[in-house]
RNA sequence: GUGGAUAUAGCUCAGUUGGUCAGAGCACCAGAUUGUGGCUCUGGGGGUCGUGGGUUCGAGUCCCAUUAUCCACCCCA
């Protein structure tokens, strides 16, 4: 156990973790340019948070979360996903008291207690924005559009977004005894799942992959079947935002997210070939919530989009990030006499914003020009005992094979020069 | 929480019906003109065969347990 890490975690490496770098710059580009501002909340809260903010029914708060007492006989939680931390900071701060919307995001490590397997890990990390206090089908559709948006720019292909409504506090109710009149009979027949979704939230039969429950789902009324007239006009505005600015989707009505918070507009974007943890982000709007969580009435909309799955989804469809380079400048040592010129050489060229490094193992000349290769070096200055005795070193072009002396007193302009 | 598969050098894997089976390739290190990389050649280091029991004269090779990984269910990112 000492050397193995907790079941479902991973180590990033370097060579690895360059591809998080840029997937992470990119998401916080993006956010720039629709002006979201960051925040940071911690990895755990009170565990009362999650349970009321995601809902005490939910898979995630029934069985999946990590939670423990503390010292002081609290019970705290790893925060599971990251819309109820971000409401709750909405709340503590009084970000409603700013003018509205609000628009955050935030990108980090959530923390659930699944079984691991393809895409999904104990703890995994999530990139997600939210937008407080307003209402507008037109934030629903600039939030779809800006997930899209970061897809696109990853380059990511063949994703599917779905989209749905899944009605308000009005309309629910109403759909919630259609749906429960339709099953009714069938009662028996469904998955033990769904005969306890029947009266917790019927909705959830819906999207039961169970092919029993599907079949006596099929024609079940759908959530459009009983929306109010306030959320039809709604997910039809969104819908012609989303066509407005040429974002493709399918309008799924069995879609049904498994948090309880959202309201009105739910969506899902789906990637082919990873597996059967398909979903690489989602979202949705989660009117109720904020008032839930002890603030005023605040309408809320967001999404969270998985990075390990768009590693993932870019890994299989052979995308490549930008790679990074090895050091501009290696600097190799003949004699033990010129070592500490060559150490004072290398501080030198790093003041200067070269990436420069020099061999610590006391290796041969010949293999400190191999290990300059092998980190993919661009410049070797060779430091001779003959040549600095000389006032000189070679310098040495690995791309080209070809090297030449310089003097040791214009070294460093003559590699800025060169780099 | 349920089911299936797997677990041999740093990595990818061979190891026949249990008896030189502890190996290969890559990687690493060193040499091939005692001051020069990328190709080639030669040599070298490195593994209690996941862990713990058991069967047997003898077990990577069979049995049980355990841990981990992978895949799927469930759920979601």
């Amino acid at each position: 156990m000492l050397t193995t890490r907790p079941r479902g975690t991973n180590d990033i490496l370097p060579g690895e973790v360059e591809k998080w770098q840029y997937l992470e710059e990119l998401a916080r580009q993006v956010c720039r340019e629709y002006g979201y501002g960051e925040v940071r909340t911690p990895v755990f809260e009170h565990t009362e948070l999650f349970a009321r903010g995601v809902g005490e029914t939910t898979d995630i708060v029934e069985k999946e979360m990590y939670t423990f007492t503390d010292r002081g006989d609290r019970s705290i939680t790893l925060r599971p996903e990251g819309t109820a931390a971000a409401v709750r900071a909405y709340v503590e701060n009084k970000l409603y008291a700013m003018p509205q919307p609000i628009k955050l995001f935030y990108i980090g490590p959530m923390f659930r207690y699944d079984r691991p397997q393809a895409g999904r890990y104990r703890q995994f990390h999530q990139f997600g924005v939210e937008v407080f206090g307003s209402d507008s089908p037109a934030v629903d559709a600039e939030v779809i559009a800006m997930a899209m948006d970061i897809y696109e720019r990853i380059g990511l292909k063949d994703l599917e977004l779905h989209i749905n409504s899944v009605g308000c506090p009005d309309c629910r109710p109403i759909l919630r005894e259609k749906l429960q009149e339709h099953f009714r009979p069938h009662l028996a027949n469904l998955c033990p799942n769904c005969q306890g979704r029947f009266e917790r939230n019927p909705l959830r039969i819906l999207d039961c992959k169970n092919e029993k429950c599907q079949n006596i789902g099929r024609h079940a009324p759908t959530t459009l079947d009983a929306l109010c007239a306030a959320c039809d006009s709604h997910f039809e505005l969104v819908k012609s935002y989303l066509d407005a600015v040429g974002v493709q989707y399918i309008v799924d009505n069995r879609l049904v997210r498994g948090l309880d918070y959202y309201t009105r507009t739910a969506f899902e974007i789906m990637a082919r070939d990873i597996g059967a943890q398909s979903s690489v982000g989602g979202g949705g709007r989660y009117n109720g919530l904020i008032e839930e969580c002890g603030g005023p009435p605040t309408p809320g909309i967001g999404f969270a989009l998985g990075l390990e799955r768009i590693l993932l989804t870019a890994e299989r469809q052979g995308i490549t990030f930008p790679v990074t380079r090895g050091p501009a400048v290696f600097i190799a040592t003949v004699g033990t006499e010129v070592e500490k010129q060559a150490f004072t050489l290398l501080q030198q060229l790093r003041r200067q914003g070269i990436a420069a490094e020099k061999d610590y193992l006391g290796r041969s000349l010949k293999a400190q020009m191999k290990y300059a290769g092998k980190l993919d070096a661009r410049l070797v200055i060779i430091l001779g005992e003959e040549e600095v005795a000389r006032g000189v070193a070679v310098v040495r072009d690995m791309q080209a094979g070809e090297q030449q002396e310089v003097p040791m007193g214009g070294m460093v302009d003559y590699i800025k020069a060169k780099s």
